[in-house]
DNA sequence: GTCATCAGTTAACGCTCGCTAACATCCTCA
DNA sequence: TGAGGATGTTAGCGAGCGTTAACTGATGAC
């Protein structure tokens, strides 16, 4: 039961570094070596808990993209109505973007160097939690075409997952404050969805 | 000269189709030899025209990160206004976005992978492009902060260079919709710096 | 007509990488 | 006590990589 837990939080250990690594120099520039050193052990000791590279990649997108739907998909639930869900999808999703950072990073960046099962299932996962996002706001800006929410929605993940591009500059605003600035952000994006013309001729 | 015509763009053929296959599977997933394939030849013969993979790829992102501060810094001084001239910045960074899709996605992702005299002159380009967008959208939106402003201009870079991530699906707007519809998002999103409370308590 | 240059080829080198094999150590528990 | 599983180690393999060397054919200049 010991050597259970040790073994989980060694896993767990494990694949934070490799998250980090990869995002930070790809996944084809991060060696095992690299991974087992970041842990305090050898490269082919990592085989003990995982199966191989790929497998640990597989592991971190297939756990962030299920992570993401299912909070996604509670948060949805168990709002008051439209403008609450996505307000609620909004800040959860900012939360992981700010404390996942390595996550969202090579969620969008690394997928096509998984075996083509678990590339298969990512894709699934990650087009649920679009899904959600595109009949909320499709509820909350009804003059908008489908189209239109669909590309809206993939911008304003553009926009949320910003953060991670942004190593942790001084000049930039502490986590809370920046949580409520992608917040006001986002909404402000989703908001030109309702003015359909009268965009180009304010000046 | 004809020569030199020939060589010219035999250079251009290979930098469009090495950007095109380090976007999609990393500088590190693609070998020489694919490269040369991709343009009639075999590995080895690159080397004709470049001193090595590294070489293309700084030509690359330096290539990009010039363009876009060339072009950036000319549609501010030609505009009437500082409305404008955020109106100029927008339009042509979503038309970098949307042409130069390979381009966009390998300047936030691969930038890690050049030697330091290039990554530092990399790093100079695009910081001073940021600050093209910085200086104008703090002159349109008076209220905000800088630090909000400068955490705004990325974020809204990552809105606009969301379309890459969307690989060419039947239900996306075309061109020209796309593109309008990208600019009205990112205005709303910056118009957002405006409101600086009142943004919790809609409903 | 010859010769230099340009643009390509194939062969091969040295290095790195992911992974396996074989062995060592510690912990647990009957 | 001692057998066995869990978790490491080091050595080394086989493949793939970027790059260089040596060579070949075409082309244009004098």
């Amino acid at each position: 039961m010991n050597a259970t837990n040790t073994s989980v939080s060694r896993r767990d250990q494990i694949l934070r570094e490799a998250a980090r690594l990869f995002a930070e120099r790809g996944f084809h520039g991060v060696g095992v070596d690299e991974i087992g050193a970041a842990v305090g052990i050898s490269g082919p000791g990592l085989y003990r808990h995982f199966a191989g590279k790929d497998a640990m990649l597989a592991e971190l997108l297939v756990g962030i993209s299920g992570r993401l739907l299912t909070a996604g998909k509670r948060r949805v639930v168990e709002a008051a109505g439209p403008e609450a869900a996505l307000d609620a999808l909004i800040r959860g999703h900012i939360d992981f973007a700010i404390d996942d950072r390595p996550l969202i990073t090579l969620h969008d960046r690394e997928l096509d160097r998984l075996r083509e099962s678990d590339r298969k299932l990512v894709r699934q996962l990650q087009r649920q939690y679009v899904e959600e996002w595109v009949a909320v706001v499709g509820r909350v800006h009804p003059g908008a075409t489908e189209r239109e929410v669909r590309a809206a929605v993939h911008a304003v993940f553009g926009l949320l997952n910003s953060t991670p591009h942004l190593g942790a500059q001084s000049s930039l605003p502490g986590r809370r404050e920046m949580s409520e600035l992608l917040r006001r952000l986002a909404l402000g994006a989703l908001g030109a969805l309702d003015s359909t013309a009268d965009w180009r001729v304010t000046y």
